[in-house]
DNA sequence: AAAATATAGTTTGATATAAAACTATTTTTC
DNA sequence: GAAAAATAGTTTTATATCAAACTATATTTT
C-alpha cells in the first residue's frame, strides 16, 4: 500500500532485532551494574563493582601485572592504574616492583582485601541469582552464545583499526 | 569424588551461565559502541553515538523538553544537560524556553543537526548489520526477550530504593 | 491565598573509561 | 654491543555517567 510510507524512520529502526539488540544489552547490563553497587553499599561496604573485579581477578591468581589485570578485566591499562592506585590507598591489594622486570609492577591481594571480597561473593551470587532464577537455563546458555558470536563480529570488524 | 575440591571458587563462578550472560551483554555492548564510534570518527564526522542517540530521539519527536529526552534515552537528565550543552554550541540543537512552563526548555532539531544525523545513520545501520549478519533472526529474537526479562527483574529489584 | 510539595533544569563532585603522549625499561635486530 | 622497536606503567585530557544539592517555577493541600 502507498499509504505505507515511510514517514516513521526512527520507529521502523527501533523495531529492528539489528539494533534492539544493541539496546536491549546495553540496558541490561547497566541496570545489573547498578543494582549490583546499590546492594553492596546497602550491605554496608565500601567498594565498586569494578574494584571487585579486579580483586576476583586476583583471588583467582595472586601476583599479576597490571597489564595481565586489564587483559584479564577487559579494561584499559590506565584505567587499572586508577583503580588500583585507589585500592593501595586503602589496603585492599599491594603494588610491588617486579624484580625480574623492572619496568612492571606485580599487584596482591592484602588479608584485607581478600577479606572484603568475601563479603561482596555472597552479594554478587544472590543478585546474579535473583536476576536470573526464573530464566531457563537453556535459554541463557542460547542468548550467551548469540552474545558471544555477536561480540566475535564486532571485535573482527575493529581488528583493522 | 573428594579430589574435586571447591580449589577455585572464581573459575567455578565464572562458568555459571548467570553470571557469563552479565559479562557477555556488557563486553559485546561496550564492543559495540567503540566499534560504532571509531567509524562514525572514520567517516570524518564529529559526533558521539550519545549524541546521536539524542538526535535520533528528537527526529522521532521534535521539540521534546530534556526531562522527556532523558526518558526517552535511558540518561540521567545532568548527562541529558551536559550532552546538550555540546550540541547547543554546534548548533546541532537549539534550546527553547517553554512558553507554557517557564522551568521547561524545548530541545530542536536543527538543519544543520539533521543533516549529520542523516549521515550518520548509514554508518550505524552498516554496523549493525554487520555484526548481526551470520545470526539467525530467531536467535536474536529469543536473545533478545530473554535480554528484556532480565531488564525486567533488575527493574523489580531495584524498585524498593 | 499561603504553605507545602513536586518538578525541570543546572551545578558540583566523584567515578569510570578511553586515547595519546610520555618515561623507563627490555627485547630485537643488525 | 649499539640502535631500533616493543612493552609496562603513569600522566594528561576529554567524555560520559551518576548522585546530591541547589534554583526557579508549578501544583497541591489546607
Amino acid at each position: 500500500m502507498k499509504e505505507n510510507q515511510p514517514l516513521d524512520i526512527v520507529g521502523e529502526m527501533n523495531k529492528n532485532p539489528r539494533l534492539q539488540i544493541i539496546r536491549a544489552s546495553g540496558r541490561f547490563h547497566k541496570a545489573m551494574i547498578a543494582l549490583t553497587n546499590r546492594k553492596i553499599k546497602e550491605a554496608g561496604h565500601d567498594l565498586s563493582l569494578e574494584h571487585a573485579v579486579i580483586l576476583k581477578n586476583l583471588l583467582q591468581k595472586d601476583g599479576q601485572s597490571q597489564q595481565e589485570l586489564a587483559e584479564n578485566t577487559f579494561k584499559h591499562k590506565s584505567s587499572v592504574t586508577f583503580l588500583i592506585d585507589n585500592m593501595v590507598k586503602r589496603n585492599l591489594v599491594v603494588r610491588v616492583p617486579d624484580q625480574l622486570d623492572k619496568r612492571g609492577k606485580l599487584i596482591y591481594l592484602t588479608e584485607l582485601g581478600r577479606g572484603l571480597l568475601s563479603e561482596i561473593f555472597p552479594i554478587l551470587f544472590d543478585q546474579m541469582h535473583a536476576v536470573t532464577e526464573e530464566i531457563d537455563e537453556k535459554d541463557l546458555k542460547r542468548c550467551i552464545t548469540v552474545l558471544e558470536k555477536l561480540l566475535e563480529n564486532t571485535q573482527a570488524l575493529g581488528d583493522n583499526h
